[in-house]
DNA sequence: ACGGTTCATCGAACCGGTTCGAGGCTAAGG
DNA sequence: CCTTAGCCTCGAACCGGTTCGATGAACCGT
């Protein structure tokens, strides 16, 4: 493989004349310059990546710390990894994807070593332990998932506080009183999937506000187990007329089963859930839906943390917190509840 | 950052035998290699990656190609990809993923930048354009998904041959004379997906062979177009009895589709699939099906990548092509057809 | 007591880039 | 004609590892 040295004889210039018309770090004849490009045609040379880094001490590689927690919905995790991906080699990056259980040690590892000069890191928990080590690496890193302390990151997420009001406005707007929410499994509370409850209680207070009732539940992250939740939980509450979904399986269940009942949408009951397009697209999922904006969330952190890679922040500029709204996307599973389509009727 | 400079100056010794004590390529005293050890320990030393890089010509990361067709089911490829990943780690590799659409390019910039030691690529199309940068490149890669040429390259993939003959013996034994077979969209076999009519010339065949009724279609890749395909293929055959699924999207939608016409499986129909037992356990497709093995490829492809990689395969030992053996995970979706069950009956 | 091994360690070179300071050449100005 | 400034280019050093050959000390047998 050509080396720089390479490219300097055969232009017959010196290695650091070679560098300087292939940075343009400084001037150079405009014909001394054109020798060098086609020396480094003819020999098809690219720099090594490892030399560069070496005295640079940047590898424009970025560090993608994905968990996968069991009981949870992976192939939403996808969307994420794509929106990263695609950003940062648009931006002029590659991406170092790392799937370890132990992603204290993985994001050790990257960060002592010098592979990537950044970090993402994919599904925070509310007290996440990499976040120690990631204040302490001397690469700055993004989150995409709001923590308990977002100090020193910079933090993406989709505004769940936001997203279970959201919901339960709509309803009230439309005229519900009584509604479910089907949330992830607690495990993934219990394992620091804040989202879950910050959304729960966010629904839970604003219902309070409107004197409208909210049954909270968790439901299973598969099926058959989720079909019988669900079917558990209309049972429970035959009066209740909207249902508000945060568990991907339940959305995905959720039309066989209302099938099985008889119940039509949005004529028998009204329904949001939150979700990705991608996801509701696949399955045909026929429920509005509030989108989880995976590919957004990962390419606008990237974008944040490229910006801080290359200096383009000051050093001292604080730590942003970017929380997307939510918005319904409609596909017209919500309605005026029965009770009063018969008034008004 | 701790250099090994430091950690030799802090241990009384020269670079070099630290590099040694640490390395174990050269016989050092124990008590020498202790006090090496205590200074790593004590200033946290981790080798510079891309200093190592240079100096051993090796990266110890693996490039991962994956190729994102649209029309393909995307989250499958997850599979895959954590399969990969998993096991480079495990052997001590990290993974670049890349998905960018032009992998050719892809694949020219990491080779010749010398940032990676070996490639995997995944989603192999018949005449993959990748192949050719591929064998050129100084370093080993391994397919997963079976070319028209396998020359240069190990490949691994599930045998779809197999897999056809399989599918289409089974529904044979059971005593079924007339059957469906639904494969992927078109696009997917235009744009070099071998494995769709690899699986449906073989089924074809071996119906040929058995004297039985082969109707197969190509089906959409989402809802609600494969819902209206499904119900199109049964409306137009009703006298068969077996179905067989080379397509997620299709296996998805089957359950309503079936609910809606009333149709109970295995007493009204029999069907097959061929999607990933973790797919199957998501939604909890009730069909007997063909694992696609994601996982299990993705790690014999990565260990026999690292064999070459780290030269335990002899250099002029030739490539292999290993080809996963179908096998039915049975769930109950198959019984003899009514014909037969009405005559012992 | 002495030459020949063996063993542990050291110094220097090298991998392939980037970057700084120095110096040569040309052109402008007195 | 000589000085000075400005523009290009070069040589050397450096980034942080690995590895080869050399060196010196300890140990062996005779």
């Amino acid at each position: 493989m050509a080396t720089i040295g390479d490219v300097a004889r055969v232009a017959g210039v010196s290695r650091s004349t070679a560098s300087y018309a292939l940075s343009g770090k400084r001037a150079i004849t405009p014909a001394v310059r054109a020798k060098v490009e086609e020396a480094v045609r003819e020999l098809g040379y690219t720099p090594n990546a490892g030399a560069r880094a070496l005295a640079t001490s940047q590898t424009r590689v970025l560090g993608l710390l994905a968990r996968f927690l069991e009981d949870e919905f992976a192939p939403a995790m996808l969307q994420y990894i794509l929106g990263v991906t695609d950003e940062a080699r648009r931006l002029g990056y590659d991406t170092l994807l790392v799937s370890e259980e132990d992603g204290v040690r993985a994001l050790q590892r990257l960060a002592n070593s010098r592979m990537v000069d950044g970090f993402v890191l994919l599904n925070v928990a509310e007290r996440d332990d990499r976040l120690g080590v990631l204040r302490e690496a001397r690469q700055p890193g993004v989150l995409v998932g709001l923590p308990e302390r977002t100090s020193g990151v910079d933090v993406f997420d989709l505004d769940f506080v936001a997203t279970g009001r959201l919901m339960v406005d709509r309803m009230h707007e439309l005229g519900h009183h009584e509604l479910i929410l089907v949330s992830q499994p607690e495990h993934v509370v219990e394992r620091g999937g804040a989202y879950v409850w910050r959304l729960a209680n966010a629904a839970r207070e604003r219902a309070a506000q409107l004197g409208i009732g909210l049954h909270t539940y968790f439901g299973s992250s598969s099926q058959p187990s989720i079909g019988q939740d669900l079917n558990g939980f209309l049972d429970a509450h035959p009066t209740a007329t909207g249902l508000l979904l945060n568990n991907e399986a339940a959305a995905a269940a959720l039309p066989s089963v209302l099938a099985a009942r008889g119940l039509r949408i949005p004529e028998d009951i009204s329904v949001i859930g939150r979700y990705s397009d991608d996801f509701a697209r696949t399955f045909s999922l026929p429920f509005s839906s509030i989108d989880s904006a995976a590919d957004e969330l990962g390419r606008a952190a990237v974008q944040q943390l490229v910006a801080r890679i290359e200096g383009r922040i000051a050093a001292g500029a604080p730590n942003i917190v970017h929380l997307i709204s939510p918005e319904i996307h409609e596909r017209g599973s919500t309605a005026a509840p029965r009770e009063i389509l018969d008034q008004s009727g």
